[in-house]
DNA sequence: TTCGTCATGTAATGGGTTACATGATTAC
DNA sequence: GTAATCATGTAACCCATTACATGACGAA
């Protein structure tokens, strides 16, 4: 009841950060508009804000203040709305950059990158340059076992084994790409709020090929 | 104890129908050879094993038949090699044709290529436009998310979702290709064991962008 | 004789899902 | 007044993982 460490807690927090929201709403922000996340269900997002709740990381708020000598009725089942506290920002924050073990997988990088636009721009650099170091290990190991294993597989194989290598190779050119903008952005340290300016020399015709890695799954 | 419905269970028949095989190679063979699966743990391969002898789509062999004569020890612990029953191979069948509603799914599509060398060609078409059509819809869904929200969302996560898109759209080139080339192929109807001559024409060179789909993660 | 790797397992846990149950509000 | 969709939740399960425990076998 109190271990709550996943892509949906950070996901949560996150959303929760550029304003408060209720569940509802929560959840289809999570399946749209963040594109990135495979559709939460409500089986999970309720249970994960009551616990974080109980954390502290977040305030319920019942209903928008109807202002109570309009609506007099009782027992008027409101809409609960989620409030970040201070010490749930704090934990996102820590949650953006400790960095453990696994936060360069494939969904917990994509979820990351869904928040650049609040992150500071060393966090940024660090999350692209560790996940790109992961692809490369992976890489690494996938030439390993294709160069073992070469000739002894049928085409199929072989083919699906290329395919899944170029598409690492692509997320690693795609990273490198980030990170050369990141590199040459505004020097300023923190906190890009709006948007980064950045990135905007080449637009967006066909080159920087865009690649595989963060998971796009069907929303509702 | 009874519904093992999962990619392990289809992998595990799938390499177990080219060969039997003891449970610590299948983990290495599900890790390496084909290069699409995630690690799979001893904790989820053995239990897995189990209810399918119980299902009686395995049998147990215990140890190579040593010959009882020059190994004359008792309790001597043997490897257990599996073998796939006729009603394994028969359920395995019916896994890759009958197509359930997530059979469409990233890993789920990724461990049905893996096993297409050994999968008649009217099944893997069917397979490679189930994919097709899925990833088309989610297409579809990312257009319009993406075109309702257009303009709302900061840099990261626009850049965010069009690589995602350009990652989907790119797989559906290459399903493209692999369908046409299947139509293409030899017209004998089933089974081609060792490996599909066709594909040739075009080299590995660099066109026929392989692309982001099968989803690959570490092994050991 | 100790270390690495082969080899097989179990118990607890994790992070999510589906199916179900309920009720309020809006649009027709 | 009824259907769609907004809105909140619970219970049971799923498919896997981690951490743990055991032991045989070969090579240094």
């Amino acid at each position: 009841m109190s271990k709550r460490s996943g892509i949906l807690e950070f996901a949560v927090l996150g959303l929760l950060r550029e304003s408060p929201m209720h569940g509802y709403e929560l959840r289809k922000r999570l399946n749209t508009s963040l594109g990135i996340f495979r559709a939460f269900s409500y089986g999970s997002l309720y249970p994960c804000l009551k616990t974080l709740v109980v954390q502290g990381y977040l305030v319920e708020e019942t209903g928008p203040e109807p202002d109570p000598l309009t609506v007099p009725l009782a027992g008027r089942r409101a809409k609960i709305v989620y409030r970040l506290t201070a010490a749930g920002k704090e934990h996102f924050e820590e949650l953006l950059a400790h960095s453990g073990p696994d936060a360069w997988e494939d969904e917990h990088f994509a979820a990351r990158f869904a928040f650049f636009g609040q992150t500071s721009r060393d966090v940024r650099m660090r999350v692209l340059e560790g996940r790109r170091s992961r692809l490369e290990e992976r890489l690494e190991r996938m030439r390993a076992s294709l160069a073992r294993t070469r000739e002894r597989l049928d085409d199929y194989t072989l083919e699906l084994q290329r395919h899944g290598m170029e598409s690492v190779e692509r997320e690693v050119r795609w990273l490198n790409e980030l990170i050369e903008t990141e590199r040459a952005g505004r020097p300023g340290g923190t906190k890009p709020q709006p948007a980064p300016g950045g990135s905007d020399e080449r637009d967006n015709q066909q080159q920087s090929g865009g690649e595989p890695g963060p998971r796009v799954t069907r929303d509702d």
